[in-house]
This record gives structure tokens, C-alpha cells and sequence, in this order.
DNA sequence: TCAAACGTACGACGATCGTCGTACAACGAA
DNA sequence: TTCGTTGTACGACGATCGTCGTACGTTTGA
């Protein structure tokens, strides 16, 4: 992979998260689709595994996105880039915001069906 | 004003409030500056009464946005359009999630620091 | 009646966004 | 070693966004 074992990705330390960008991050289908299915995961989850209806490379900015926004986390293993929600930090840094929107995300459409 | 007071503002009801537009609607940092006013705020406010570091026509533009979104509430009074936040209706729609987006807000800095 | 206050409408602008395709790099397995 | 899998990087594209200035419409008050 580019980002090879020895340089990490870049992640916002916790108190670098940022509400906005938070929102951001959030306000798009198809990353709320991502961090749902992070949400649900027991496992962190390979970036392949989402079936979301974008191509690789878009899911690769959208990965960024949420990893730079400070919600989620991403590690290399082997060939796979696996992804965790990072649900500590954003409890520490706002109480409650990631549950109520997952939440509130329950019972709105989905954007496309999934498995 | 070109909105008489006949005609009334598009406000999308209750229940066709979408997540990824209120989400969307706060990611703004001026927009949130906005909601924070009315959130603290007992009566209704008008357009021009928010310490706002952008010009009016910005400012009609934020308003609608919000609007749109289904977060604020705008009637007209006289020459003022009056700004009200949509806690009821956000409250029954998403549950908590207003309020926990303005407590995250609280412990962020402000866009610019107000009276 | 007339002017000021309030806010909109419209058009413009640069910036960012979401999307894609192509090319490529790293790892793992045959 | 070679090939398939996984995912990135880069560039492009149209769309949307946030901002502004100017012009204008309403209402209120002098």
C-alpha cells in the first residue's frame, strides 16, 4: 500500500476534533451509511467490506473524510485498511452526539438497501 | 417586503425533516452561531439581531438554509422576519439530538466572539 | 408624503464537494 | 516470481456552497 506499515495515517488527536467537522462528515449519505455499519461492527471493518453504492476511489476520499473529521480510525493490516469508529474520543469530546445521531439515523431511508 | 404577508415560507412539516439536511444545516459555523442565539434566546428573534460576522445577504441565505432544513421557524412581523428554533418538532422527529449538538457546540470555540 | 429600516432577489465569484476513471503501489498466495 | 486482491493517488468533471454587492420591495415612523 502507499501508506506503507511505517508512516501512520493521520488522525485529529482528541481534543483536535472539531464539532463542525464532525457534522460535516456526518451530513453526507453515504459516510452515515459507513459509520453505521462501523457502528453495528463488533470487528473493525476492512474498507471493502462496506456495501455502499460508490466506486473504490470514492470510498477512499470517504474513509478520509471521516478519518480526518476525528470519527473514525483506520489502521493497516496486510493489504486491508481497517476501520474504527472512534467512539471513546467522541464520547469524551461530546457527550452523547454520535449515539443520538445514530440514532436519529435509525429511522430516517436508508440510501440503499443493504444486506 | 417580497414575502407578503399573505404568502407564507416554505417550511418542510415535521415529519419531512431529513438528518443529513439538519446535519448539514449546523455544520456551518455561522449557521450554528445562529442556532446558539436562538437557542438561548426566550422570544423570538429577528434576522438582523445576530452579531453575525457576514453581510445581510449571507445572512437571508443562512436563514433559509436553516429554514429548509427545518430547524428554525421564520414568520414575518411587520418590516422584521422572526427567527424561531424548531425544538418541538426536532425533539419528536430526532430525540436529543439538538440538544446534544448545542452542548458540543458550548465547549467549542466560537466562530467569533460575541457581546 | 417621504425617508429610513429591514430584509429579499439576483447574479457573480472562487472554493469546496462528491463522483469517477485510470494508473499504480503493497501485500499475500500460488 | 508472478498474479490477484486491496486500496491509494491523481486529475478531471459538474454541482453545490459560502460569500458578496447591488438593486429593490415593504413597512414603519417622522
Amino acid at each position: 500500500m502507499h501508506a506503507s506499515a511505517t508512516e501512520t495515517l493521520a488522525h485529529p488527536s482528541r481534543d483536535e476534533i472539531e464539532l463542525a467537522a464532525v457534522l460535516h462528515a456526518l451530513s453526507d449519505p453515504v459516510r452515515l451509511l459507513m459509520v453505521r455499519g462501523l457502528a453495528g461492527a463488533i470487528e473493525a471493518r476492512s474498507c471493502g467490506s462496506f456495501d455502499v453504492p460508490v466506486t473504490k476511489s470514492t470510498c477512499t476520499h470517504h474513509f478520509k473524510v471521516l478519518r480526518e473529521a476525528g470519527v473514525i480510525r483506520q489502521r493497516q493490516e496486510g493489504t486491508k485498511r481497517v476501520n474504527l469508529l472512534r467512539e471513546d474520543d467522541l464520547e469524551a469530546r461530546f457527550p452523547g452526539l454520535l449515539g443520538t445521531i445514530l440514532q436519529a439515523a435509525e429511522h430516517q431511508p436508508l440510501l440503499a438497501a443493504r444486506a
